[in-house]
DNA sequence: TTATAGATACTGAACGGTAGGTATGTTATG
DNA sequence: CATAACATACCTACCGTTCAGTATCTATAA
């Protein structure tokens, strides 16, 4: 000891060595494509190490623990979110602009595969940190969607927030149906149809209610 | 050690023993309570024993294994949902007509708070055999209620199924999004709101296309 | 330029808890 | 008293977490 195991070559495999930095996003991806293909619970760290071409353990050198992984990718999505709505989201919206808008952040922003699996989206929320993350990012948007829908489209707060809740559970539902019925539905077919709907109603003038 | 911490009463305290059919649906509740509160894979034998007032154990009498009691569930719901189809569905129905029976049929219809939780549905949709049994119910369905769309919503099947897909997938986002964000949705006037964009366009008279 | 000390990145193994499943003994009831 | 309906103890596999030690990189000084 002390000195050299000279002659015995102690052949450990180790991996190209990182900047922390590179390594933890791909770490990050790594375990983004887990969640999404397994579930949260379901991917072991073994995988996502696996997949990093590292092992366990050197996965605690760059996250606390499993759910901060987990916390770190929704706070990147969250942002992302946010960010796009900043960015395009001007004022006196109708309910379809919206609803083309919405589309529209949810085709740029990172991690689709996760944003619309809804049995990740369930099981996260039942972890309550990732929880309450959610919901303020959630509440957040909704308030910046009710302020820019047209006045004309709802009086109250309380009326606007309820419409652009009724497009954000339709986008949902859409998700859910086509993720596990994708082979009966045709997404975008079905967002023409409920566009048409709201056209219908909503598009030139705003319903008397 | 060989055996019993000697001083300690071997204190077995039998529950009284029941007709196995009884304690199936017994253990089936319970399961299903559980289930809905804590998901399927968090849910333990024991606590499904526990509530049931047994021990793990004794649910290997009268089940093979955990997922035969989740098949069971899932099948007592299937054979529910299209006894009510069978029941309430007529023929040249509206759209909102179809909405309207949906609903109905889902309060009808045994273990709601299973059925509108899209995080536990998305879990158990994991599971294969589930999954499988799952997916042959909703095809079943789609097809009935497809049938009885009346031909002015739709003038191939294909169409008729869009909407009645539609239709269901309103309903599941509104259940997603009033499961995790209760205290902003109010279900009702959601369900409301989207009768009118449907009356609007369906109600009277069919559109065009 | 080279030796080296310290920081950084990673391995491997062990630990502890959990939970599904099984083997076998025990009790209640007809 | 036979058997259906339990209880108890145990096994095994899995998985998150910890940690001592090892390898690799980098900065500094000689």
């Amino acid at each position: 000891m002390s000195g050299k195991m000279t002659t015995q070559k102690r052949r450990i495999r180790q991996s190209p060595k990182m900047p922390a930095e590179l390594r933890r996003e791909q770490l990050l991806k790594a375990a983004n494509d887990l969640f999404v293909k397994k579930g949260y619970r379901a991917t072991t760290l073994d995988e996502i190490a696996q997949k990093a071409g590292l092992t366990k353990g050197a996965i605690y050198f760059h996250f606390k623990n499993k759910e901060s992984i987990l916390g770190e990718l929704v706070k990147t999505v969250s942002q992302a979110y946010e960010k796009g709505i900043n960015t395009y989201l001007g004022k006196n919206h109708t309910p379809v602009e919206l609803f083309q808008l919405l589309l529209e952040i949810d085709s740029k922003i990172p991690m689709p595969e996760a944003r619309r699996n809804p049995g990740l989206l369930s099981e996260i929320m039942k972890l309550p940190r990732i929880r309450t993350q959610m919901r303020d990012a959630f509440n957040k948007s909704v308030d910046k969607l009710s302020d820019a829908l047209d006045s004309r489209f709802g009086r109250t707060v309380k009326q606007r927030r309820s419409l652009v809740i009724m497009l954000i559970a339709y986008l949902n539902g859409l998700k859910f149906v086509s993720t596990y019925h994708s082979e009966s539905v045709d997404f975008e077919k079905q967002t023409e149809l409920f566009l048409k709907l709201f056209q219908a109603t909503y598009g030139d003038n705003p319903g008397e209610k």
